[in-house]
DNA sequence: TAAGATTGACGAGTCAATCTTC
DNA sequence: GAAGATTGACTCGTCAATCTTA
């Protein structure tokens, strides 16, 4: 017997559904228009900002943006073409490949964050008290939490 | 001056970036290995399947499913070709179509439903109590509110 | 044989242009 | 001219196959 959603677990699912959805695509057009990037750039490059010399390897790279492999090779392609970043053979192991931030990659990040930050305060952090949105938080790292245990068990 | 995100605010914001992307994947994975449908699929044939002759206009359905006008028209192609939904011409406007959901729509969607209800069950209630699940949802339903605001302004 | 990474073909989304009817 | 809907070209993601080094 499946145990269907009641009619307030199916609203808060569905609250969900369009909250995820429409912030995305929100912070998504914002990227674009103001800056040209898509929320997938600007993840690689932030990625990217955070790591010693600015630089990953594609799998670690793939692992923290949650990407797959493939996905990501394309995405550095392209990303490539635009100078925002450049790939780096791998001394140590002759397989591997670094993804490096450039200068011009670094530009368009320190550009776009504010804007970004922007974003998510006015559409996610200011339409919510302080404990709701903390509430929010909590509860998403306990989701995620268990979707990463599956998918490494 | 750009006000950025502190330690804490971060932390949350990750949190709902990994969650909403990572359930997603996984209930777009079970879905598709389960029973052949895209999440997309699955939220065309659920809308169809509560309208009265189980059927919609395009524009109608575009609203609904959070979906562009032109997005809809190449998915609902797709869908023809695998025999979940038909168009027909619409009477009272001569420009308009119905989407109408087939009889193998529905017997897909009745399939498929338990098993993504589950779904949704074991990646997002179960992991949270009752409290924290209610209070995720009440926060979602003020972010899709505020989002909802913005593009009809 | 497995791991790191890439490629190419195909399915899906976006945008601007188009066609028909209102 | 505006609304309902579709189309085609281009971009992005997926999957299976491939290549190289470990």
């Amino acid at each position: 017997m499946t145990r269907w959603l009641s009619p307030t677990e199916q609203k808060h699912w569905r609250s969900w559904l369009t909250a995820s959805a429409l912030l995305a695509e929100q912070l998504q057009r914002e990227l674009q228009e103001g800056h040209g990037l898509s929320l997938a750039d600007y993840e690689i490059l932030v990625r990217l900002s955070e790591s010693p010399d600015r630089r990953l390897r594609m799998s670690e790279l793939a692992k923290k943006a949650l990407s797959s492999r493939s996905r990501l090779s394309h995405q550095i392609s392209r990303m490539e073409g635009l100078d925002l970043v450049s790939r780096q053979p791998c001394a140590d192991d002759k397989r591997g490949q670094w993804a490096v931030l450039t200068d011009h990659g670094w530009d368009a990040l320190v550009a776009a964050a504010p804007d970004h930050v922007e974003g998510v305060r006015t559409h996610l952090l200011d339409p919510l008290s302080a404990a709701e949105f903390a509430a929010l938080g909590r509860a998403c790292a306990k989701v995620a939490s268990h979707l990463e245990d599956i998918q490494t068990a």
